[in-house]
RNA sequence: GCGCGGCUAGCUCAAUUGGUAGAGCGCCACAUUGACGUUGUGGAUGUUAUAGGUUCAAGUCCUAUGUCGCGCACCA
């Protein structure tokens, strides 16, 4: 028996030469793995944000990724997970822009954009060292052969050809239209970058000027400076005599031309009834001058400024607004002012209230039908038309993937049925920049310029557009590659159920157009992780428990199992420092079995005791531990890893240690050599058949006490075959 | 407004197609120099949020209510 396990199992002097021994084997790549390998396994780290550190988050995609691995591996696939990392663009260039304002005083502006680009991009690769670490400390089985970054050159190009494609096929296109303006970010966002936020507001109703027959209701009366119409519902029997009618009135120094329109989308109950509309600073305000073919103009700019003559000329909106209430007050043309609560749009990343605003962008058409040439989708034939949002809703209706936890197919069915067009550009400066040329009125779409007095179109794609080629960007499409043909569709995908939309969605998307495949067959959605009394981990709680530096207490096993029991899929779980030890003391009962076990088994192993010369007691034992393996067996099968965890637990502890254990000393310092020969070829048999059950959940304790072992059918636990015990 | 989820022991959570409500932590008692610094054995604690319904049988299915949380929409 080996010294180590006189002391108690110390998870610091072994995990680091741990994971070296199982880089070192190339295990970690599907082309090397021994053996007849026909079945795949294959699936994509959702790529961790490049200059970020590893949170519990994080962390708990990682282990439950890694025992799907690990469980597969041992299964006899050829199994692959993809790592990468992923530029987070808005959030990676703001970090650097404030860090240069900071020591440098200067803005984006001052640097220009080739400068602030190589800046951000020495900063990457002094910081993305961090992350890459930290996703091999909590023991990843991640292939790094077959690393990528969504802004390094395989994907730069394939994200290039992507946009290429979708243009040619009309589904890519420019136009003004109102879109989420953040001020403060000075980019356009997307919906489900918005944040909502409830406040308490002012409802103001009052009139144009003191002839204008109808009074409207609004939260900002700034924006009336922009107002083209009054839309009042069809059937309002109050205002039917003035529909259609034209009226001119001076409206805070500005002068407005208003046409009295009716529109269905108006609610007769909601303040007086009418609506002032105001097209360029509201959405649906937007589609009602459109409808009835008003004129839009902008009265807000991109800073929030007011941009009209008078008194509110050059204002923020804020005060632009104290002074139009004060003039209605002056005039006398208020009629009420209620408080209200409503629901303040603002930016996720930079906290800067959204201002819509018309805005000349780019789109992707999730309406547009199109003719798909080649499809494997379940329902939707090669060669039929068919539209982005019918591939979206398809792909899942028809069974081809599918949601672990039913629920999440709901919410993902109503956010695809209500999606809108899909606003791909953004106004920084750090992405993949949209390969789309001007010189006049000429527009040419191509990668390299057209030549001279040609300009780029200024703008980067939304982050997500390449997100949502991942799976098949990371091997190696747009190439017919050997790698995209085995491996695509992933076989699962599981992520935060917080970017559903963001993410998952778009990847089915993408992969439906491009492939005319599903890009995984299962979807396992995990919960956010809470703190010990159930909050959200946030910086400002100082709640944050480090993955990083609980594994170096407590070690990396006892961090995954404290992450992975008791948190069913799709539901937020806890995490606290209490339960991380409680994993730890389980880590230590494993090495005092083995300690035990090697004891008391020295010299015999090695040769076989058949079957018929085992006691019945002994059968019966090795009976209920291959129980125990169909059993876990099935819960993995099943993706309840947590439950898995939780029978492992209880057998290696409660059964194993706590009687088959106790049972045997007797036996092993009894007389009757048969018996106790029996019973050290069977508990010898149990170890290492446990050991491997456990190891996709404890890996480095596993692997550490797999490489003392005096006679083992592989020299790598982690490519040892799952399997029953006789 | 529309939708989704949680509510089970003091705390945190399980309970796979409806079939004796469990675990960890905590608590109480006893044992233990042990393979175990991190041990074992035994014990107490539940009208499964509330009310009704279906069923031989309901934590589980249905209806309503309460409550906490979330998503989407609205945000004139």
């Amino acid at each position: 028996m080996h010294d180590k396990f006189l002391k108690p199992y110390d998870p610091q002097s072994t995990e680091k030469a741990i994971y070296k021994l199982w880089e070192d084997s190339g295990y970690f790549n599907p082309d090397n793995l021994p053996g007849e390998r026909n079945e795949t396994f294959s699936i994509v780290l959702p790529p961790p944000n490049v200059t970020g550190t590893l949170h519990m988050g994080s962390a708990l995609m990682l282990v439950i990724e890694d025992i799907f691995v690990r469980y597969n591996r041992m299964q006899g696939k050829k199994t692959l997970w993809i790592p990468g990392t992923d530029s987070a663009a808005i959030a990676t260039q703001s970090k650097v822009e404030k860090e240069i304002l900071k020591k440098e005083k200067k803005s984006r502006h001052d640097l220009g954009r080739e400068e602030l680009l190589k800046r951000i991009d020495t900063f990457v690769e002094e910081n993305k060292s961090t992350i890459l670490s930290q996703i091999r400390s909590i023991g990843a089985s991640v292939d790094w052969s077959r690393y990528a970054y969504t802004m390094d050159e395989p994907r730069y190009s394939a994200v290039m050809t992507a946009f290429i494609a979708m243009y040619n096929a009309g589904l890519i296109y420019r136009g003004n239209r109102i879109v989420n303006w953040d001020p403060k970010g000075q980019t356009t966002i997307s919906d489900d970058e918005i944040v909502y936020e409830e406040r308490k507001a002012h409802l103001y109703t009052f009139r144009y000027s003191k002839d204008f027959p109808i009074p409207i209701s609004t939260t900002r009366p700034e924006t009336k400076v922009g107002d083209t119409a009054v839309a009042v519902h069809p059937e309002d029997e109050r205002y039917k005599q003035y529909v259609g009618k034209e009226f001119d009135v001076v409206f805070c120094d500005v002068p407005l031309h208003i046409t009295v329109v009716a529109d269905k989308s108006v609610d007769k109950d909601f303040g007086t009834g009418a609506l002032g509309v105001t097209p360029a600073h509201s959405h649906i305000d937007w589609d009602i001058a459109k409808r009835h073919n008003l004129s839009r103009p902008q009265v807000i700019n991109e800073y929030a400024k007011m941009m009209v003559e008078g008194r509110l000329k050059g204002l923020k909106t804020a005060e632009a607004r104290e002074k139009v209430v004060a003039w209605l007050t002056e005039e006398g043309l208020l009629e009420k002012d209620e408080e209200v609560s409503q629901n303040i749009s603002t930016a996720e990343r930079t906290g800067g209230i959204v201002e819509p605003l018309p805005k000349l962008q780019w789109f992707i058409d999730v309406n547009k039908a199109f003719t798909i040439p080649h499809s494997e989708i379940t329902g939707i034939a090669s060669g039929s038309s068919v539209t982005l949002k019918d591939i979206m809703r398809q792909s899942v209706a028809g069974g081809d993937t599918h949601f672990l936890v039913e629920r999440f197919e709901k919410t993902y069915t109503h956010w695809a049925d209500n999606l809108r067009d899909w606003c791909i550009s953004r106004q920084i400066w750090f992405g993949h920049r949209i390969p789309v040329w001007y010189k006049g009125d000429d527009i040419k779409v191509q990668v390299e310029s057209p030549g001279e007095g040609w300009e780029q179109d200024p703008d980067v794609l939304d982050t997500w557009f390449s997100s949502g080629l991942w799976t098949f960007t990371t091997l190696g499409w747009p190439e017919k590659t050997e790698d995209l043909k085995r491996f695509h569709p992933t076989t699962i995908i599981e992520s935060g159920y917080d970017i559903l939309p963001f993410w998952i969605a778009r990847m089915i998307m993408l992969s439906g157009f491009f492939l005319g495949q599903v890009p995984f067959k299962t979807i396992y959605l995990h919960g956010l992780i809470r703190d010990g009394q159930g909050r959200k981990i946030s910086k400002s709680l100082g709640n944050n428990i480090d993955p990083v530096d609980m594994g170096a207490k407590y070690g990396t096993d006892a961090v995954r199992l404290s992450l992975i029991m008791g948190m069913a899929p799709g539901t937020d779980s806890r995490i606290s420092e209490e339960k991380i030890r409680g994993y730890k003391n389980f880590a230590n009962k494993i090495w005092n079995i083995t300690r035990f076990i090697l004891e008391n088994t020295e010299g015999v192993i090695g040769t076989d005791v058949p079957v018929s010369q085992k006691t019945p007691a002994d059968i019966a034992h090795l009976d209920a531990c291959n129980k125990i393996t169909a059993q876990v067996t099935e819960y993995i099968e099943k993706h309840r890893i947590d439950l898995a965890g939780d029978a492992l637990y209880h057998y290696i502890w409660h059964e194993l240690a706590d009687n088959i254990l106790e049972e045997s000393k007797p036996i092993l310092n009894g007389d009757d050599e048969k018996a106790k020969l029996s019973r050290q070829h069977t508990l010898y048999t149990i170890l290492t058949a446990s050991l491997k059950m456990l190891h996709p959940f404890m890996p480095f304790v596993t692997e550490e006490i797999w490489q003392s072992l005096p006679h083992k059918d592989t020299d790598v636990l982690m490519v040892a075959q799952w399997s029953n015990v006789r």
